[in-house]
DNA sequence: CTCTTAATGAAAAGGTTTTTCAGTAAAGAT
DNA sequence: ATCTTTACTGAAAAACCTTTTCATTAAGAG
């Protein structure tokens, strides 16, 4: 059983193969999968699956901070593996491919020169970061 | 004229009354309006007004850059009137009244050693807080 | 193995945003 | 002021993404 399984178990959740379908597409994801994109791929191993259990699944691994939901300009989410801990993530405009970084150091003393200003209390934050990967800057120069 | 219709004429747009409704509506937003917001708003300036029309006039300003959309937790967008240069929001949870901040010096050093250890080269960045303003602050407690 | 009920898949519904297209009106020319 | 061109508009339909509904299936506790 995977560490993501057994945190299903935790949660009082029913370990399927649908979500373990799910699951194994999503665990090994280094760009920000869309929920027809994680069907596919997640067919291939169990084939009656359906864009339903894929959205309802996206929501259960949210929810127990498993995946992380990013958002893209065209509206719709993409879905990365998240790691522990508040991060972000950098998303390649080329190939998509995603790593997660943190940003607490450096967002705090932004964060508290905006509250002094403002007079607002933050309590949550959303960055992402948008560039070219290594890979697709070699292919371009 | 405003100044907005100056930009608009400036790129070879028409002035038209739908559009000076939808601008009328968004020139004085200090919360991020939803298209069909916009829409209930400028309607009582241009009766006739469709919600075709709002999104394509919305499209046009962002495009000029005269509004700025931030992403909602629910998927949908809602639109700001931008000031110059490169800015963020700041959105309160409960009223939606949005303010904006630049960041771009805290940003700047953070930006710096994600592309140091990542390799990526960052171009954009997406930033939006979320919090209390000081008036539902009041209200809470 | 049996039983309970959480989970599934198909179809339908719900929402936002875009496309299509015939009609309208803005603004430059006359 | 009037004409002419064509950008713009609104209504309807289409195209999406996402959620809800509901009968059926199967996970896992006893």
């Amino acid at each position: 059983m995977t560490e993501w399984e057994q945190r299903l178990a935790g949660a009082g959740c029913r370990i399927t193969a649908p979500r373990r379908a799910v699951i194994a597409v999503l665990m090994n994801a280094d760009a920000p999968l869309l929920p027809q994109e994680i069907l596919e791929q997640a067919q291939t191993v169990h084939r009656k699956l359906g864009l339903v259990t894929v959205y309802r699944t996206l929501n259960l691994l949210s929810e127990l901070s498993l995946v992380r939901r990013v958002h893209r300009e065209d509206g719709c989410h993409g879905y990365l593996p998240a790691s522990a801990g508040h991060r972000h993530a950098l998303i390649c405009r080329n190939c998509h491919r995603a790593v997660e970084f943190t940003g607490h150091n450096d967002l705090h003393a932004l964060i508290e020169r905006v509250e002094a200003r403002t007079g607002y209390r933050v309590d949550d934050h959303l960055l992402q970061l948008l560039g070219l990967c290594p890979h697709c800057q070699e292919r371009e120069g």
